[in-house]
DNA sequence: ATGCATGAGAA
DNA sequence: TCTCATGCATA
Protein backbone atom coordinates (compact mmCIF):
# COMPACT_ATOMS: atom_id res chain seq x y z
CA UNK A 1 0.00 0.00 0.00
CA UNK A 2 1.43 3.16 -0.94
CA UNK A 3 1.66 5.83 1.52
CA UNK A 4 -1.44 7.44 2.44
CA UNK A 5 -1.04 11.09 2.18
CA UNK A 6 -3.93 11.42 4.43
CA UNK A 7 -4.52 9.00 7.11
CA UNK A 8 -7.29 6.86 5.79
CA UNK A 9 -8.23 5.82 9.20
CA UNK A 10 -9.28 9.25 9.87
CA UNK A 11 -11.35 9.68 6.87
CA UNK A 12 -14.57 8.11 7.65
CA UNK A 13 -15.33 10.44 10.31
CA UNK A 14 -18.78 11.41 11.12
CA UNK A 15 -17.97 14.94 10.76
CA UNK A 16 -17.77 15.96 7.28
CA UNK A 17 -14.47 17.52 7.25
CA UNK A 18 -14.20 17.70 3.68
CA UNK A 19 -10.75 17.09 3.43
CA UNK A 20 -9.93 17.69 1.70
CA UNK A 21 -11.00 16.31 4.76
CA UNK A 22 -9.15 14.29 6.91
CA UNK A 23 -11.02 14.86 10.01
CA UNK A 24 -7.80 14.67 11.71
CA UNK A 25 -6.33 17.30 9.63
CA UNK A 26 -9.36 19.26 10.04
CA UNK A 27 -9.12 18.98 13.68
CA UNK A 28 -5.56 19.77 13.62
CA UNK A 29 -6.39 22.85 11.83
CA UNK A 30 -8.52 23.93 14.64
CA UNK A 31 -5.64 23.70 16.83
CA UNK A 32 -5.82 26.47 19.19
CA UNK A 33 -9.42 26.39 19.19
CA UNK A 34 -9.56 26.95 22.76
CA UNK A 35 -13.03 27.55 21.76
CA UNK A 36 -13.64 23.96 21.81
CA UNK A 37 -17.03 24.74 20.68
CA UNK A 38 -15.82 24.86 17.20
CA UNK A 39 -15.67 21.15 17.16
CA UNK A 40 -18.96 19.47 17.25
CA UNK A 41 -19.15 15.87 17.98
CA UNK A 42 -21.79 13.75 16.57
CA UNK A 43 -24.23 12.19 18.83
CA UNK A 44 -23.35 10.72 22.07
CA UNK A 45 -19.76 11.39 21.78
CA UNK A 46 -17.89 12.02 24.85
CA UNK A 47 -17.30 15.54 25.52
CA UNK A 48 -14.43 15.20 27.75
CA UNK A 49 -11.53 12.89 27.44
CA UNK A 50 -11.53 12.37 31.09
CA UNK A 51 -14.65 10.40 30.63
CA UNK A 52 -12.86 7.96 28.57
CA UNK A 53 -10.11 7.52 30.94
CA UNK A 54 -11.94 7.93 34.06
CA UNK A 55 -9.66 10.60 35.07
CA UNK A 56 -10.37 13.92 36.37
CA UNK A 57 -9.85 16.42 33.76
CA UNK A 58 -6.33 17.40 33.64
CA UNK A 59 -5.40 20.95 33.75
CA UNK A 60 -4.47 21.64 30.25
CA UNK A 61 -7.15 20.01 28.31
CA UNK A 62 -10.09 21.05 30.15
CA UNK A 63 -10.83 24.52 30.90
CA UNK A 64 -12.42 25.51 27.76
CA UNK A 65 -12.54 22.11 26.31
CA UNK A 66 -14.49 20.60 29.04
CA UNK A 67 -17.33 20.37 26.71
CA UNK A 68 -15.37 20.34 23.69
CA UNK A 69 -14.04 16.96 23.65
CA UNK A 70 -10.46 16.43 23.02
CA UNK A 71 -10.19 17.83 19.71
CA UNK A 72 -6.63 18.11 19.23
CA UNK A 73 -7.05 20.20 22.16
CA UNK A 74 -5.69 23.31 23.44
CA UNK A 75 -3.61 21.09 25.45
CA UNK A 76 -0.78 22.17 23.46
CA UNK A 77 0.30 25.31 24.95
CA UNK A 78 -0.20 23.96 28.34
CA UNK A 79 2.21 21.15 27.96
CA UNK A 80 4.52 22.78 25.67
CA UNK A 81 5.74 24.80 28.48
CA UNK A 82 6.14 22.18 31.03
CA UNK A 83 9.60 21.78 32.23
CA UNK A 84 9.88 18.22 31.39
CA UNK A 85 8.64 18.53 27.96
CA UNK A 86 10.56 21.55 27.22
CA UNK A 87 13.72 20.08 28.45
CA UNK A 88 13.21 16.74 26.89
CA UNK A 89 11.91 17.64 23.59
CA UNK A 90 13.15 21.04 22.97
CA UNK A 91 15.12 20.08 20.01
CA UNK A 92 15.39 17.13 17.83
CA UNK A 93 17.95 14.73 18.96
CA UNK A 94 19.70 11.95 17.33
CA UNK A 95 20.88 8.77 18.71
CA UNK A 96 22.89 5.93 17.43
CA UNK A 97 25.52 8.32 16.30
CA UNK A 98 27.49 5.47 15.03
CA UNK A 99 26.47 2.38 13.33
CA UNK A 100 25.94 -0.66 15.39
CA UNK A 101 27.89 -3.19 13.48
CA UNK A 102 29.89 -4.11 16.46
CA UNK A 103 26.75 -4.80 18.26
CA UNK A 104 27.65 -8.33 17.70
CA UNK A 105 26.44 -9.18 21.07
CA UNK A 106 23.06 -8.40 19.78
CA UNK A 107 21.63 -11.27 21.57
CA UNK A 108 18.08 -10.41 22.16
CA UNK A 109 17.26 -10.53 25.74
CA UNK A 110 20.78 -10.85 26.80
CA UNK A 111 20.62 -7.97 29.10
CA UNK A 112 17.67 -9.38 30.79
CA UNK A 113 20.06 -11.07 33.06
CA UNK A 114 21.10 -7.78 34.41
CA UNK A 115 17.67 -6.87 35.41
CA UNK A 116 17.01 -6.74 39.05
CA UNK A 117 14.88 -9.69 39.37
CA UNK A 118 13.84 -11.66 42.30
CA UNK A 119 15.88 -14.68 42.24
CA UNK A 120 14.27 -17.75 43.38
CA UNK A 121 16.13 -19.97 45.72
CA UNK A 122 17.79 -22.31 43.37
CA UNK A 123 18.58 -19.72 40.88
CA UNK A 124 19.85 -17.25 43.30
CA UNK A 125 22.03 -19.84 44.73
CA UNK A 126 23.63 -20.48 41.48
CA UNK A 127 23.86 -16.92 40.61
CA UNK A 128 25.98 -16.14 43.52
CA UNK A 129 28.67 -17.65 41.47
CA UNK A 130 27.80 -15.60 38.55
CA UNK A 131 29.84 -12.65 37.82
CA UNK A 132 28.18 -9.94 36.02
CA UNK A 133 30.35 -7.22 34.88
CA UNK A 134 28.49 -4.38 33.56
CA UNK A 135 30.16 -1.42 32.17
CA UNK A 136 28.00 1.40 31.26
CA UNK A 137 29.25 4.64 30.06
CA UNK A 138 27.57 7.40 31.83
CA UNK A 139 24.30 8.21 30.45
CA UNK A 140 23.85 11.75 29.57
CA UNK A 141 27.45 12.21 29.05
CA UNK A 142 27.67 14.54 26.25
CA UNK A 143 24.25 14.08 24.98
CA UNK A 144 21.09 12.56 26.14
CA UNK A 145 21.80 9.16 24.95
CA UNK A 146 23.98 6.61 26.37
CA UNK A 147 26.45 4.23 25.03
CA UNK A 148 26.24 1.02 26.83
CA UNK A 149 28.87 -1.51 26.99
CA UNK A 150 27.80 -4.47 28.86
CA UNK A 151 29.95 -7.37 29.58
CA UNK A 152 28.29 -10.20 31.26
CA UNK A 153 29.93 -13.32 32.36
CA UNK A 154 28.42 -16.43 33.54
CA UNK A 155 30.02 -19.50 34.85
CA UNK A 156 31.53 -21.50 32.16
CA UNK A 157 29.22 -24.27 31.33
CA UNK A 158 30.26 -27.84 31.45
CA UNK A 159 33.03 -28.74 29.14
CA UNK A 160 30.53 -30.46 27.02
CA UNK A 161 28.95 -27.22 26.36
CA UNK A 162 29.45 -26.16 22.85
CA UNK A 163 30.67 -22.83 23.94
CA UNK A 164 33.85 -21.52 22.62
CA UNK A 165 35.86 -19.44 24.98
CA UNK A 166 32.87 -18.55 26.95
CA UNK A 167 31.50 -16.12 24.54
CA UNK A 168 27.95 -16.66 23.94
CA UNK A 169 27.00 -15.53 20.61
CA UNK A 170 23.66 -16.32 19.35
CA UNK A 171 23.58 -17.20 15.77
CA UNK A 172 21.86 -14.70 13.70
CA UNK A 173 18.25 -15.10 14.15
CA UNK A 174 16.13 -15.39 11.17
CA UNK A 175 12.64 -16.41 10.42
CA UNK A 176 13.77 -19.61 8.90
CA UNK A 177 14.72 -20.68 12.29
CA UNK A 178 11.23 -21.25 13.29
CA UNK A 179 10.51 -23.82 10.74
CA UNK A 180 13.51 -25.57 12.08
CA UNK A 181 12.20 -25.72 15.52
CA UNK A 182 8.76 -26.39 14.52
CA UNK A 183 9.42 -29.96 15.08
CA UNK A 184 9.56 -29.27 18.67
CA UNK A 185 7.40 -31.49 20.60
CA UNK A 186 3.89 -30.35 20.61
CA UNK A 187 2.23 -29.74 23.86
CA UNK A 188 1.98 -32.78 25.94
CA UNK A 189 3.02 -34.96 23.13
CA UNK A 190 6.05 -36.19 24.86
CA UNK A 191 8.52 -36.06 27.59
CA UNK A 192 6.37 -34.49 30.11
CA UNK A 193 7.78 -36.11 33.11
CA UNK A 194 6.17 -34.86 36.17
CA UNK A 195 7.82 -37.46 38.25
CA UNK A 196 11.06 -35.65 37.95
CA UNK A 197 9.66 -32.53 39.31
CA UNK A 198 11.08 -33.35 42.64
CA UNK A 199 14.52 -33.00 41.27
CA UNK A 200 13.82 -29.48 40.41
CA UNK A 201 12.05 -28.52 43.49
CA UNK A 202 12.61 -24.90 44.16
CA UNK A 203 13.81 -25.56 47.58
CA UNK A 204 16.37 -28.03 46.55
CA UNK A 205 19.89 -27.04 46.00
CA UNK A 206 21.22 -27.55 42.58
CA UNK A 207 22.41 -30.99 41.92
CA UNK A 208 25.80 -31.41 40.41
CA UNK A 209 26.04 -30.93 36.75
CA UNK A 210 25.72 -34.19 35.18
CA UNK A 211 23.48 -35.88 32.84
CA UNK A 212 24.21 -35.24 29.29
CA UNK A 213 20.73 -34.23 28.65
CA UNK A 214 20.76 -31.03 30.45
CA UNK A 215 24.30 -30.43 29.56
CA UNK A 216 23.90 -30.73 25.90
CA UNK A 217 20.51 -29.44 25.64
CA UNK A 218 21.05 -26.44 27.74
CA UNK A 219 24.24 -25.37 26.24
CA UNK A 220 23.77 -25.94 22.65
CA UNK A 221 24.74 -22.81 20.99
CA UNK A 222 23.63 -23.82 17.65
CA UNK A 223 19.97 -24.35 17.61
CA UNK A 224 20.22 -26.74 14.79
CA UNK A 225 22.38 -28.89 16.91
CA UNK A 226 20.17 -29.05 19.85
CA UNK A 227 20.02 -32.76 20.21
CA UNK A 228 17.41 -33.05 22.77
CA UNK A 229 14.55 -33.19 20.44
CA UNK A 230 14.42 -35.42 17.49
CA UNK A 231 14.37 -33.46 14.35
CA UNK A 232 11.05 -34.60 13.31
CA UNK A 233 10.98 -32.31 10.45
CA UNK A 234 7.43 -31.61 10.35
CA UNK A 235 6.68 -29.83 7.21
CA UNK A 236 4.61 -27.24 8.77
CA UNK A 237 2.72 -27.00 5.63
CA UNK A 238 1.74 -30.58 5.70
CA UNK A 239 -0.02 -30.43 8.96
CA UNK A 240 -1.22 -26.98 8.53
CA UNK A 241 -4.86 -27.02 8.93
CA UNK A 242 -5.92 -23.54 9.41
CA UNK A 243 -4.38 -22.81 6.12
CA UNK A 244 -3.98 -19.26 5.16
CA UNK A 245 -1.73 -17.01 6.96
CA UNK A 246 -4.72 -15.33 8.31
CA UNK A 247 -2.99 -15.23 11.57
CA UNK A 248 -2.33 -18.77 12.40
CA UNK A 249 1.15 -19.94 12.92
CA UNK A 250 2.23 -20.13 9.40
CA UNK A 251 5.58 -21.57 10.14
CA UNK A 252 4.96 -24.02 12.79
CA UNK A 253 3.03 -27.06 13.48
CA UNK A 254 1.78 -25.17 16.43
CA UNK A 255 -0.53 -23.48 14.14
CA UNK A 256 -3.15 -25.83 15.28
CA UNK A 257 -3.08 -24.37 18.66
CA UNK A 258 -6.29 -23.14 19.91
CA UNK A 259 -6.89 -20.24 22.11
CA UNK A 260 -7.63 -22.50 24.95
CA UNK A 261 -4.47 -24.44 24.47
CA UNK A 262 -2.43 -21.35 24.54
CA UNK A 263 -4.12 -20.02 27.55
CA UNK A 264 -3.71 -23.24 29.33
CA UNK A 265 -0.13 -23.52 28.40
CA UNK A 266 0.58 -20.01 29.48
CA UNK A 267 -0.85 -20.78 32.84
CA UNK A 268 0.97 -24.00 33.08
CA UNK A 269 4.18 -22.35 32.13
CA UNK A 270 3.87 -19.69 34.70
CA UNK A 271 2.90 -22.06 37.40
CA UNK A 272 5.65 -24.51 36.72
CA UNK A 273 8.19 -21.85 36.17
CA UNK A 274 7.50 -20.45 39.56
CA UNK A 275 7.41 -23.85 41.06
CA UNK A 276 10.75 -24.66 39.58
CA UNK A 277 12.11 -21.45 40.87
CA UNK A 278 12.75 -19.68 37.64
CA UNK A 279 12.13 -16.09 36.94
CA UNK A 280 10.86 -14.90 33.65
CA UNK A 281 14.28 -13.64 32.84
CA UNK A 282 15.72 -17.03 33.56
CA UNK A 283 13.42 -18.59 31.08
CA UNK A 284 14.39 -16.09 28.50
CA UNK A 285 18.01 -16.88 29.00
CA UNK A 286 17.39 -20.55 29.03
CA UNK A 287 15.74 -20.34 25.70
CA UNK A 288 18.90 -18.80 24.46
CA UNK A 289 20.83 -21.76 25.69
CA UNK A 290 18.44 -24.12 24.15
CA UNK A 291 17.89 -22.46 20.87
CA UNK A 292 20.41 -19.77 20.55
CA UNK A 293 17.65 -17.29 20.64
CA UNK A 294 17.14 -15.49 23.82
CA UNK A 295 14.18 -13.61 24.97
CA UNK A 296 13.78 -10.93 27.50
CA UNK A 297 11.88 -11.02 30.68
CA UNK A 298 9.44 -8.80 28.95
CA UNK A 299 8.66 -11.29 26.29
CA UNK A 300 8.24 -14.14 28.69
CA UNK A 301 6.07 -11.97 30.81
CA UNK A 302 3.91 -11.07 27.88
CA UNK A 303 3.66 -14.62 26.84
CA UNK A 304 2.43 -15.65 30.23
CA UNK A 305 0.07 -12.78 30.26
CA UNK A 306 -1.09 -13.69 26.81
CA UNK A 307 -0.21 -10.30 25.59
CA UNK A 308 1.40 -11.33 22.39
CA UNK A 309 -0.26 -11.75 19.09
CA UNK A 310 -1.73 -15.11 18.47
CA UNK A 311 0.83 -15.75 15.87
CA UNK A 312 3.60 -14.84 18.17
CA UNK A 313 2.15 -16.97 20.90
CA UNK A 314 2.11 -19.87 18.55
CA UNK A 315 5.63 -19.21 17.59
CA UNK A 316 6.98 -19.10 21.08
CA UNK A 317 4.96 -21.84 22.52
CA UNK A 318 7.02 -24.69 21.16
CA UNK A 319 10.14 -23.17 22.55
CA UNK A 320 8.67 -22.63 25.92
CA UNK A 321 7.08 -26.01 25.87
CA UNK A 322 10.37 -27.53 25.26
CA UNK A 323 12.05 -25.47 27.88
CA UNK A 324 9.45 -26.53 30.32
CA UNK A 325 10.01 -30.12 29.51
CA UNK A 326 13.70 -29.73 29.95
CA UNK A 327 13.33 -27.87 33.16
CA UNK A 328 11.08 -30.44 34.60
CA UNK A 329 13.20 -33.35 33.67
CA UNK A 330 16.54 -31.84 34.32
CA UNK A 331 18.49 -32.63 37.40
CA UNK A 332 20.03 -29.25 37.38
CA UNK A 333 17.69 -26.85 35.87
CA UNK A 334 20.03 -24.12 36.86
CA UNK A 335 22.21 -25.15 34.04
CA UNK A 336 19.64 -23.89 31.76
CA UNK A 337 20.74 -20.40 32.19
CA UNK A 338 24.22 -20.94 33.43
CA UNK A 339 26.34 -19.86 30.60
CA UNK A 340 29.14 -17.55 30.08
CA UNK A 341 28.57 -14.72 27.87
CA UNK A 342 30.22 -11.58 26.96
CA UNK A 343 27.99 -8.98 25.71
CA UNK A 344 29.07 -5.73 24.38
CA UNK A 345 26.46 -3.30 23.43
CA UNK A 346 27.76 -0.22 21.86
CA UNK A 347 24.50 1.08 20.66
CA UNK A 348 23.28 4.34 21.76
CA UNK A 349 19.77 4.17 22.78
CA UNK A 350 17.57 7.13 22.98
CA UNK A 351 16.76 7.89 26.47
CA UNK A 352 13.32 6.85 27.28
CA UNK A 353 10.87 9.64 27.18
CA UNK A 354 8.62 9.89 30.10
CA UNK A 355 5.41 11.50 29.16
CA UNK A 356 3.56 13.10 31.90
CA UNK A 357 0.03 12.14 32.57
CA UNK A 358 -1.55 15.14 31.04
CA UNK A 359 0.38 14.71 27.87
CA UNK A 360 -0.56 11.09 27.68
CA UNK A 361 -4.13 11.99 28.12
CA UNK A 362 -3.86 14.47 25.38
CA UNK A 363 -2.32 11.89 23.14
CA UNK A 364 -5.06 9.51 24.02
CA UNK A 365 -7.52 12.09 23.00
CA UNK A 366 -5.83 12.52 19.73
CA UNK A 367 -5.73 8.84 19.33
CA UNK A 368 -9.40 8.50 19.84
CA UNK A 369 -9.88 10.97 17.14
CA UNK A 370 -7.35 9.62 14.83
CA UNK A 371 -5.41 6.51 15.57
CA UNK A 372 -3.38 6.86 12.46
CA UNK A 373 -2.36 10.42 12.06
CA UNK A 374 -0.46 11.22 8.96
CA UNK A 375 2.72 13.12 8.84
CA UNK A 376 1.09 16.45 9.01
CA UNK A 377 -1.08 15.45 11.82
CA UNK A 378 1.78 14.06 13.72
CA UNK A 379 3.64 17.21 13.23
CA UNK A 380 0.74 19.16 14.44
CA UNK A 381 0.32 17.05 17.47
CA UNK A 382 3.95 17.17 18.27
CA UNK A 383 3.93 20.89 17.98
CA UNK A 384 0.83 21.10 19.97
CA UNK A 385 2.18 19.08 22.79
CA UNK A 386 5.69 20.19 22.48
CA UNK A 387 6.96 16.76 21.77
CA UNK A 388 9.35 15.44 19.23
CA UNK A 389 7.68 14.23 16.13
CA UNK A 390 9.28 10.93 16.53
CA UNK A 391 8.08 10.59 20.03
CA UNK A 392 4.59 11.21 18.86
CA UNK A 393 4.94 8.87 15.96
CA UNK A 394 6.26 6.11 18.13
CA UNK A 395 3.64 6.77 20.68
CA UNK A 396 0.95 6.21 18.12
CA UNK A 397 2.60 3.11 16.86
CA UNK A 398 2.79 1.73 20.33
CA UNK A 399 -0.67 2.85 21.10
CA UNK A 400 -2.01 1.01 18.13
CA UNK A 401 -0.09 -2.02 19.09
CA UNK A 402 -1.36 -1.79 22.57
CA UNK A 403 -4.79 -1.27 21.27
CA UNK A 404 -4.64 -4.55 19.54
CA UNK A 405 -3.81 -6.14 22.77
CA UNK A 406 -6.56 -4.49 24.64
CA UNK A 407 -9.03 -4.77 21.89
CA UNK A 408 -11.67 -7.12 22.84
CA UNK A 409 -13.55 -9.42 20.63
CA UNK A 410 -16.62 -9.11 22.61
CA UNK A 411 -18.10 -6.48 20.50
CA UNK A 412 -16.86 -6.72 17.07
CA UNK A 413 -18.81 -3.66 16.40
CA UNK A 414 -16.55 -1.91 18.70
CA UNK A 415 -13.27 -3.48 19.17
CA UNK A 416 -11.40 -4.04 16.03
CA UNK A 417 -13.02 -1.07 14.68
CA UNK A 418 -12.12 1.02 17.52
CA UNK A 419 -8.56 0.19 17.48
CA UNK A 420 -8.11 0.04 13.87
CA UNK A 421 -9.82 3.25 13.22
CA UNK A 422 -10.89 4.39 16.54
CA UNK A 423 -14.23 4.85 15.04
CA UNK A 424 -16.51 3.36 17.52
CA UNK A 425 -16.70 6.38 19.61
CA UNK A 426 -17.20 8.35 16.56
CA UNK A 427 -19.42 6.04 14.70
CA UNK A 428 -16.87 5.28 12.19
CA UNK A 429 -17.38 2.80 9.52
CA UNK A 430 -15.90 -0.47 10.45
CA UNK A 431 -13.16 -1.80 8.37
CA UNK A 432 -11.81 -5.25 8.74
CA UNK A 433 -8.20 -5.09 9.42
CA UNK A 434 -6.23 -8.27 9.49
CA UNK A 435 -3.30 -7.09 11.47
CA UNK A 436 -2.14 -9.60 13.97
CA UNK A 437 -4.80 -11.90 12.85
CA UNK A 438 -6.35 -14.11 15.31
CA UNK A 439 -7.49 -17.33 13.83
CA UNK A 440 -11.14 -17.02 13.49
CA UNK A 441 -11.44 -20.72 13.66
CA UNK A 442 -10.16 -20.84 17.12
CA UNK A 443 -12.29 -18.10 18.26
CA UNK A 444 -15.82 -18.86 17.32
CA UNK A 445 -18.04 -15.96 17.59
CA UNK A 446 -15.24 -13.57 17.20
CA UNK A 447 -14.90 -11.31 14.28
CA UNK A 448 -11.63 -10.89 12.64
CA UNK A 449 -9.98 -10.03 15.84
CA UNK A 450 -6.60 -8.66 15.62
CA UNK A 451 -4.98 -10.20 18.52
CA UNK A 452 -4.88 -12.92 20.92
CA UNK A 453 -7.75 -12.57 23.22
CA UNK A 454 -7.19 -14.31 26.44
CA UNK A 455 -9.55 -14.41 29.27
CA UNK A 456 -7.98 -11.35 30.53
CA UNK A 457 -9.72 -9.54 27.82
CA UNK A 458 -12.99 -11.20 28.05
CA UNK A 459 -15.91 -8.92 28.47
CA UNK A 460 -16.23 -9.31 32.14
CA UNK A 461 -12.61 -8.85 32.82
CA UNK A 462 -12.29 -6.26 30.25
CA UNK A 463 -14.33 -3.71 31.98
CA UNK A 464 -11.82 -3.75 34.67
CA UNK A 465 -9.00 -3.41 32.31
CA UNK A 466 -10.29 -0.65 30.23
CA UNK A 467 -11.27 2.71 31.26
CA UNK A 468 -14.77 2.49 32.55
CA UNK A 469 -15.86 5.34 30.51
CA UNK A 470 -14.52 3.84 27.40
CA UNK A 471 -16.01 0.51 28.09
CA UNK A 472 -19.39 1.82 28.72
CA UNK A 473 -19.13 3.80 25.66
CA UNK A 474 -18.05 0.93 23.58
CA UNK A 475 -20.61 -1.36 24.91
CA UNK A 476 -23.28 1.13 25.18
C1' DA B 1 4.09 -5.25 34.52
C1' DT B 2 4.30 -1.86 31.16
C1' DG B 3 5.82 2.51 28.62
C1' DC B 4 8.75 4.00 25.15
C1' DA B 5 12.09 2.48 21.72
C1' DT B 6 14.50 -0.16 17.94
C1' DG B 7 14.85 -2.49 13.71
C1' DA B 8 13.43 -5.82 10.05
C1' DG B 9 10.35 -6.52 6.62
C1' DA B 10 6.40 -5.19 4.05
C1' DA B 11 3.46 -2.16 1.66
C1' DT C 1 5.96 4.90 7.10
C1' DC C 2 3.57 1.17 9.00
C1' DT C 3 3.30 -3.30 11.42
C1' DC C 4 5.20 -6.52 14.25
C1' DA C 5 8.32 -8.69 17.34
C1' DT C 6 11.02 -7.64 20.80
C1' DG C 7 13.69 -5.32 24.52
C1' DC C 8 15.51 -1.64 27.73
C1' DA C 9 14.24 0.99 31.36
C1' DT C 10 11.21 2.16 34.70
C1' DA C 11 6.84 2.55 37.45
Amino acid sequence: MSERSQSPECQNRPYDFSRTTNPCTQLLGQENMGSAASFQLPHGVLTDPSFLYNKTAYGGITPGSAQTFFPFPPVASDYRTTDVQAGEFGQPKHWYPFAAPEYTGQVPGVTAATQPINLSPPIAETREQIKIIEIKTEKDTGDDYSTDIKVQRYPTPPASAAMSHGVFYSPAWNPSFWPGISHITPPGSNNQNPSTSSASSPSMSPSPPSNGLSGNAFFSVNPTQAPTVPQTQNPASSTRSSGSSSGGCSDSEEENLSTEELEQFAKELKHKRITLGFTQADVGLALGNLYGKMFSQTTICRFEALQLSFKNMCKLKPLLQRWLNEAETSDNPQDMYKIERVFVDTRKRKRRTSLEGAVRSALESYFIKCPKPNTQEITHISDDLGLERDVVRVWFCNRRQKGKRLALPLDEECDGQYYEQSPSPLNMIPSPVPSQGYPASSYPGAPPPTLYMPQLHRPDVLKQALHPGLVSHLTG
